[in-house]
DNA sequence: CGGATTTGACCGGCGC
DNA sequence: GCGCCGGTCAAATCCG
């Protein structure tokens, strides 16, 4: 997933972010005593070593990432809206469009949504799922998210026990091999399931993210973005 | 006209 | 060995 709605998703806009009301976010350890925005990051494929503006110290590393995400996956959370241009793939022939608000129902741990995907007897076989991928659930009308990252779709498939096909896409950013898989939910075609595959070695093109770091725990969290030609 | 999308073909892994 | 299945390729097509 994405930065447009890792960025959006921050500690600037915190009251944009809502939490079932039994949810203790703030006393969380994974949070650090902060909402983490960070899980988004990891979905994403946040660049190791991203460019961020001139204020950014850096962003979370990957098991700070994975931490934020697992923790949301424990505690079963299971509505998160956050500001996202759902429904407009950015591509190279369309201008992003302003961010619209979506939500995020549920997200579907790594191990189980790479089974998913794949089928069961592909993970037993690999024995362990590799850390970069990560999928998620979101409830859309829409199947295409725009994450701030330019795709290429390069393949579409009709999957077994599923009326749904899958559509394969792969960062059109030269040099990028990270993947993405979308499909619709065979459960619940109301849901629209996303798998990224591979960590990007390049920033969302166009942002400029800014990230701060909890002093206590020492992870990073992003905390504000800006994205040419929304503002 | 160049780049993105579509879609059938192709390939490799796996189970029987 | 054969068929099934998921993933990828690439030629044809579309579109701005």
């Amino acid at each position: 997933m994405h930065m447009a709605l890792a960025s959006c998703y921050s500690l600037a806009a915190a009251d944009a972010v809502r939490f079932p009301a039994d949810m203790a976010f703030h006393r969380h350890p994974c949070s650090g005593g902060g909402l983490s925005s960070t899980f988004f990051g990891a979905a994403a494929g946040f660049p190791q070593q991203p460019t961020f503006g001139s204020a950014a110290p850096g962003l979370a590393a990957p098991q700070q990432l994975r931490d934020a995400f697992e923790c949301l996956s424990d505690e079963g959370a299971s509505s998160v809206v956050v500001p996202g241009t759902f429904g407009s793939m950015r591509t190279t022939s369309q201008p992003p469009r302003p961010p619209r608000m979506a939500v995020i129902e549920q997200v579907v741990p790594d191990a189980s949504a790479y089974a998913h995907a794949r089928g069961v007897a592909a993970v037993a076989r690999e024995g362990s799922v590799r850390d970069d991928r990560i999928a998620f659930r979101v409830r859309s009308e829409e199947e295409v998210i725009d994450d701030g990252y330019k795709w290429r779709k390069y393949g579409k498939k009709s999957v077994k026990n599923s009326p749904n096909p899958r559509n394969y896409y792969r960062c059109s950013t030269e040099g990028c091999n990270v993947k993405k898989r979308i499909e619709r939910d065979r459960d619940d075609p109301s849901y629209v399931v996303t798998m990224y595959e591979g960590v990007h070695n390049h920033v969302s093109p166009g942002t400029i993210y800014y990230a701060t770091q909890d002093a206590a725990s020492g992870r990073f969290f992003v905390a504000g973005m800006h994205q040419f030609g929304l503002d």
